[in-house]
DNA sequence: TTGTAAGCGTTATCAT
DNA sequence: ATGATAACGCTTACAA
């Protein structure tokens, strides 16, 4: 049995036609006699005819795939959004490819070229912690046609569309939660300020505290990875302190299980005396006997608006204008028993 | 600014040389010169060359790109097979598509026939629930030279290579685990039988009470899916009866959680009264206040160990021999609070 | 060591 | 309505 699949010069061969004809059959173009094209189809059936995609994108340059580019694939924020975009795209013909970066701006570099390679038709991407030097992607935009997104972790550069969610407001909400819920000390546990979105949160927290005649002392911001482990050292480092404080906004949701995990050993009552609220609203969050509260980031939706923002810049791309766009979405409160006195 | 990239042609039209040796030097052909190489070399650099692999592919009939398949892609343990296959396969210049079935057979054939379409070196997959008839699957085999790998969710397909975790040992340990804390009354949770992973660890939590003289009891076997809401269901139907069980196991994590919950509002002592054990160790298993055994089926290395029994069939593609590979993984046992009475 | 030219499977531009 | 042929960018057998 012979595996090689049959081509339209098969087809054209047996049918005593010509390829171009094959061709224009098989795509449906008007000036073919119904005729013919029914025969085509037919005998393309009984050869189990596969059209070749790689010779097609060869002519056409559009390869129908698009690249996204995460830190990691197996955390539920980041496996949501590429569903999202999945789910927005799958239906056009278009295929995802998947690429780590491992939090790592030179492996983030190499995948970037090797999908500029690969020939996608577009890339999404959210930069990695340590990505400081953007020229890797400065360059792209430069030099090639390929349009770029970044969605939740951006840089500023012109011509690259983002969507986001509007951090400084998550921020600002879990924070004003907390303060109507009679909280009066409360403390932020920051990311990494290299990456806006923390920036933002963590001014969405001070501009609250501000706006509620509340004040804002630096010993208050503690700087913690997205781990447990750090959420337990940042209630140590806090607990050893004269003034404790009554609430915590964590930037990290992983952070956040830390702290109440440290604070159960040390036997202080979530809520009663410390609220804690998290941010990114990971699934277990709410399955935790003592639920935590969160800030939603809607991934699967920031998926599909990349996907729509995607969609839009190919259209244009054929018209000659590229426009830039800035999406950005309403993150959703989650209030969990962590963070209710009332 | 002209974003189009440069060909071998351009660098051949610009060097005077053929583009024959072009392409030999920049594939470092043994007998092209160390002096044009490096001319080559440096003017490629110089004019931004770009390999097109879209050609290259055409002509070798490889893309260097391999398709996933399975039902959702933002649960824990897909996305670290995924992470897993990704990590084995990137290194050897390989891309990584996703498709998700949504459990849909009817998707999961159109996927199945996209990725073919795309010209992919090979197929993972981890069939849906609805994947009864496998004819679309068989096809491929018989059709094509794509090899095709089961993970997890396999079916019995003579030429497709499987690798998957030992169900049955998976759910002989758990329930044995709960015999020797002392528990004798133990129901299960089963899956959905057209699957053989529920299958398998149905029978395996069978042969596990035979092996220590506790009675089979067809009432103490629940079918449920792999929610919340129908672990605790299944506990309002158990507890509508007149014998409870003093454990059990639950072929699904959520549903563990579910029981957990509704037992809880019940005022049913864990691990006192009822113990429970999971399958698939989620990360909040861990997390909860009260953390749940689970059986942990290594999702990373079975990605892993696919990426790399595609790699042997591609080798011995082109020596013409193809061998069927079944790779069984050891589940894990991680004893948690839940189900430790001693 | 380097050049010529065919071929991978399509689509599109001319003709007819 | 259909055919001949060039082109997409690359690799490679055969020549020189």
């Amino acid at each position: 049995m012979n595996k090689k699949s049959a081509t339209i010069y098969d087809i054209s061969n047996k049918l005593n036609v010509s390829v171009a004809t094959v061709s224009r059959a098989l795509n449906d173009h008007p000036r073919i006699s119904e005729a013919t094209k029914e025969l085509v189809r037919k005998t393309a059936k009984e050869m189990n005819y596969k059209q070749n995609n790689l010779a097609k994108a060869l002519k056409s340059g559009e390869t129908k795939n698009v690249g996204i580019i995460v830190p990691y694939i197996n955390t539920n924020f980041f496996s949501s959004v590429i569903r999202g975009i999945e789910e927005e795209l799958s239906p056009l013909g278009y295929h995802v490819i998947i690429c780590q970066s491992h939090e790592d701006v030179n492996i983030e570099k190499r995948q970037l070229n090797t999908l500029l390679n690969a020939q996608v038709d577009g890339i999404f991407m959210s930069v990695s912690k340590t990505t400081t030097d953007i020229s890797h992607i400065q360059s792209i935009i430069d030099t090639s046609n390929t349009p770029v997104i970044f969605f939740d972790r951006k840089k500023d550069i012109s011509g690259i569309s983002t969507v986001t969610i509007d951090d400084y407001r998550g921020g600002y909400m879990a924070t004003e939660h907390l303060i109507k819920e009679g909280y009066k000390n409360i403390c932020h546990f920051a990311g990494d300020l290299n990456l806006e979105i923390y920036q933002n949160r963590l001014n969405g927290y001070k501009q609250a505290l501000a706006d509620h005649h509340l004040p804002v002392k630096e010993d208050n911001v503690i700087f913690t990875g997205s781990s447990i482990e750090e959420g337990t050292e940042a209630i140590k480092k806090l607990w050893s302190k004269k003034s404790v404080p009554d609430a915590i906004f964590s930037s990290s949701d992983f952070a956040a299980l830390g702290a109440c995990q440290e604070l159960k050993k040390r036997n202080i009552k979530i809520p009663q005396e410390v609220a804690i609220i998290g941010f990114s609203n990971e699934p277990f969050t709410q399955f935790m006997e003592l639920p935590i509260s969160s800030v939603d980031q809607t991934p699967v939706l920031m998926g599909k608006m990349s996907g729509q923002v995607f969609l839009e810049s190919v259209k244009e791309n054929g018209s000659g204008v590229s426009i830039e766009k800035k999406v950005v979405l309403t993150p959703q409160l989650y209030i969990r028993k962590s963070s209710k006195r009332k």
